[in-house]
DNA sequence: ACCTGAACACCGTTCAAGT
DNA sequence: ACCTGAACACCGTTCAAGT
């Protein structure tokens, strides 16, 4: 006799990832998965491999949410200036609306639980696009990770509640945008910047 | 009869230390140190308060060697350009050096387990002077906090192997200080770079 | 004063037994 | 075909009992 299914990769993929943000990535234990998708934790394994693939499932479901956002923020008609600063900004939505998601994403442990490199690679294209039309191709990825490196970087710290010296953070993160926009525009001959 | 102590709060912390790096943060565990000093670990509760305690301990201690390291890459007497390249190669030298420390550093998890605000305000103060002397004073904690951020996400992404674009990570490296250096050096008028 | 085994409340995961 | 309780091997931490 058969027993119906009372739930779902679907449904327990999304449970666990409104538990990370309300509970954190230690909270997001087997049982209280299962208990918000209303069956005993042995029961999960027959929907999910355990909890790293869980885990890695939502990373690469925040990634590619994350990608959207980034593409719509910087899409292919804009001017690259307006790309950067249009990522930089969907990055810090992203941060602030999604914490858990974000660390997990950006902050990763161990390999079985992170987002699949395809996805990762995926969500940056809309930054190496923008970067490729400030400093030319052959310096696009070095920029592309400059920046993709200062705004993890900053939002992580942020996050973390890192800026414990007083100023404007929200100021200081413009700051930053705008300071490799500068270093992207003017990029030293010899380089290849102006050249290339 | 009181009983002499097998092992000291000193003790245990370079245990963990070398454990942390050796088997990481996960395999940190209280009977693995035990074992590493030479009791079980019941007994690491009359050295330590536990193991949250022992990790904010190792990670004070990592951030206060990264501190020195910054100070000597970063001297009072190097022009703010040599400055902001001695420091990022300190980083980029600690991260390697010690991944799971940089890590605890700059990707700290719950509150009870991070090195205290004031050792992390010294160890930046290399940085901040050297930004002092681009900026002013006035945007000077600004590009301090673009530069620490710019540094801890490129290592953070680095050790984890997150640059799987192809490429030179370290000319990328280089790539991103050249880069802040310039833009700090170029700081937009209207903005106080060249006039405040 | 420190060390110990035993115990408690948790984990993730496996598995035989139910339906 | 899915769900369950029981069990196993781990955690961190507490505590009474030893010396």
């Amino acid at each position: 006799v058969p027993a119906p299914s009372r739930t779902s990769p679907d449904a327990v993929m999304a449970a666990g990832a409104d538990l990370l943000e309300e509970v954190g990535l230690a909270g997001l234990t087997m049982q209280a998965v299962a208990a918000r998708v209303g069956v005993r934790a042995p029961s999960l394994y027959k929907h999910v491999p355990g909890r790293d693939a869980l885990v890695a499932r939502i990373a690469d479901s925040a990634v590619r949410t994350l990608g959207e956002a980034l593409e719509a923020a910087a899409p292919e008609g804009a001017t690259p200036e307006e790309a950067l600063r249009g990522a930089a900004q969907a990055l810090r939505s992203f941060a602030h609306a999604r914490p858990a998601a974000f660390r997990l994403v950006f902050t990763p442990g161990p390999d079985a639980t992170r987002a699949s490199p395809e996805s990762s690679t995926r969500a940056v294209a809309p930054v190496l696009r923008a970067t490729r039309g400030l400093v030319g191709e052959r310096q696009s990825l070095a920029a592309a990770r400059t920046f993709t490196a200062w705004a993890s970087g900053f939002l992580s710290m942020e996050l973390a509640d890192a800026f414990r010296m007083g100023g404007d953070v929200e100021e200081d993160f413009r700051f930053g945008v705008e300071a490799l926009i500068r270093a992207f525009s003017h990029g030293g001959p010899g380089r290849g910047g102006w050249t290339a």
